[in-house]
DNA sequence: ATTGACAAGTGACATTGTGTCATATATAAT
DNA sequence: ATTATATATGACACAATGTCACTTGTCAAT
């Protein structure tokens, strides 16, 4: 977490540095974004940066988890208006995460944040589905139609979709082909909810 | 790649540096590492280890593909052995990596390549699934039982197992619970097995 | 055996970047 | 006005990278 000094910035002094951050995210590889880069950017000096921040690492995760933050916003708002089927559940979120990949303001950031998501880290968008995280998911999806016959049920069948939205989301990042990709995604969703379905036809 | 005098050089020496870059591989963290440490421990000098390799980044790659090798190797023995049933064969390329990451002698070195494989990059291990890399798993796989209609129908299915699969491993990394993971993941593959499988059943 | 030409090995060096710290400046508090 | 406290600064010590002019080794041709 940046400093206290930091959070006391003038809004504008603060966007100024974020912007610089940001900036410099988008331009180098992750693991040689620089200090120097950013400090010049911002038009402060370098002491200062480490009076805001612990360390680079420090900022970096602030940031990732400003954007993942507001991305998350926009997945709740989203899935608000959706009717609770899993599949379509899962498709919305994908959606979301293309949409700031595509349409934001911070799109290149969304898109080297996803890009860079490591397979044994912690996944900002989407937690694996820990205990705590299942009734996030509890609020947005209906159970009746699962074949499910206890919470861990539940929570292999999220996993699954967690899992399958992931990769598609890579996928989207490498092939850059949003279409196609969509449409791969229904179709493994489609794939998946004949399998969990109780009765099961194979319809999306 | 690394240059032709690398390859020429007697076995001895050049075993000398790869387990010095495996030991820094395991030691640092991957943006971390670091040619100053490799060098002392291979006791070579700086500039020979540049007359080896192009740069930091390739020799990075090259160990790291040398090891997906022989993972792929140990793989492709194992699916000999394997019914060609599909969840049977995945569950056989899981046990393949987790036995690299436990049992192998260099399983810190597979526990470090895959805790840092990312979403966006290329996946050695199980490539994702294009025209090219079907085949391969057409080799091992029964068609038969899969509600198919196409060669894309196949490619799909294959990345749904694919993403599972890698989920799985990078979660048992995450927790170290071998036993409760591989459980989970053979709940995960039969889910989606009745999905896939004509008239479809629960059985793993 | 000597030569010479090419291959391999070396470490000092220029460069770049990090995080720190003593000092300077601004702001608030009495 | 004076003191205290918070914020800003950039020079500095340190560490690592990749390069290059130079040394050393190898070996075929004479």
């Amino acid at each position: 977490m940046p400093t206290e000094t930091f959070f006391k910035l003038p809004n504008e002094k603060k966007n100024k540095i974020l912007e610089a951050v940001k900036k410099e995210i988008v331009t180098a590889k992750i693991e040689e974004i620089s200090i120097k880069n950013i400090v010049e950017e911002a038009e402060i000096a370098r002491g200062s940066f480490y009076q805001y921040f612990q360390s680079k690492e420090d900022m970096i995760v602030y940031l990732i988890e400003k954007q993942m933050e507001q991305l998350k916003q926009k997945i709740e708002k989203e899935l608000q208006k959706c009717d609770g089927e899993i599949t379509n559940v899962f498709l919305t979120i994908y959606d979301c995460i293309i949409h700031q990949m595509v349409k934001n303001k911070d799109k290149k950031v969304y898109a080297k944040i996803f890009a860079n998501i490591k397979a044994g880290e912690e996944n900002y968008f989407l937690k694996p589905p820990k205990e705590e995280n299942n009734h996030f998911y509890e609020k947005y999806i209906h159970k009746e139609n699962l074949k499910i016959s206890s919470e861990e049920d539940f929570r292999i069948i999220i996993s699954i979709f967690h899992a399958i939205t992931s990769y598609s989301v890579g996928h989207t990042i490498k092939t850059k082909d949003f279409e196609k990709e969509r449409q791969n995604l229904i179709k493994r969703l489609s794939y998946i909810k004949t399998g969990i379905e109780k009765g099961g036809s194979n319809i999306c």
